[in-house]
DNA sequence: GCCAACGTTGGC
DNA sequence: GCCAACGTTGGC
């Protein structure tokens, strides 16, 4: 089991869209960079990712699970993209944000810190139960 | 709205 | 293949 964390825009695709697709999921299109595209051909179905908005809230919201592993993205017209397709889990019941994650000093090696726009990053163990755990969940 | 970081493009 | 110019992302 491998721990991710995936970034959105919240006016693109917010938590509640994803929420609100339920079990059948949706596919995580629009990923143009090949770093971030490496990281979701790694991802197997049942790993799990934090759900982050970018932009506005800058905090992790919820826990997706990936249900189909990386395939072409529909969206793109050269062949070239991948996506992965998540489902909604649940929602932290208290998001953690990026002030709260540098504030953390075992949170401060996260590429959330260190690799501010990638928009695919992995996620340790350790780290996935640390923000878990601020989130309010155990 | 600005700026830093960084990926991509194109000329040589 | 190098590197300058340019575009994009995302935090502040």
């Amino acid at each position: 089991m491998k721990y991710w964390l995936l970034k959105s825009e919240p006016s693109d695709w917010s938590w509640d869209d994803q929420v609100a697709k339920g079990d059948e999921g949706e596919a995580w299109t629009g990923v143009r960079n090949y770093q971030a595209r490496n990281m979701m051909r790694q991802m197997s179905v049942g790993d799990l990712a934090f759900f982050y908005h970018s932009q506005s809230d800058k905090a992790c919201v919820g826990i997706v699970e990936v249900i189909a592993p990386a395939a072409p993205d529909p969206t793109d017209e050269t062949g070239k993209w991948e996506c992965v397709t998540v489902k909604a889990v649940e929602s932290l019941p208290r998001p953690v944000t990026l002030a709260a994650v540098k504030e953390t000093p075992e949170l401060s090696e996260m590429s959330l810190v260190k690799t501010v726009r990638l928009s695919v990053q992995p996620v340790t163990e350790n780290e996935w139960r640390i923000v878990l755990r601020t989130g309010g969940l155990t």
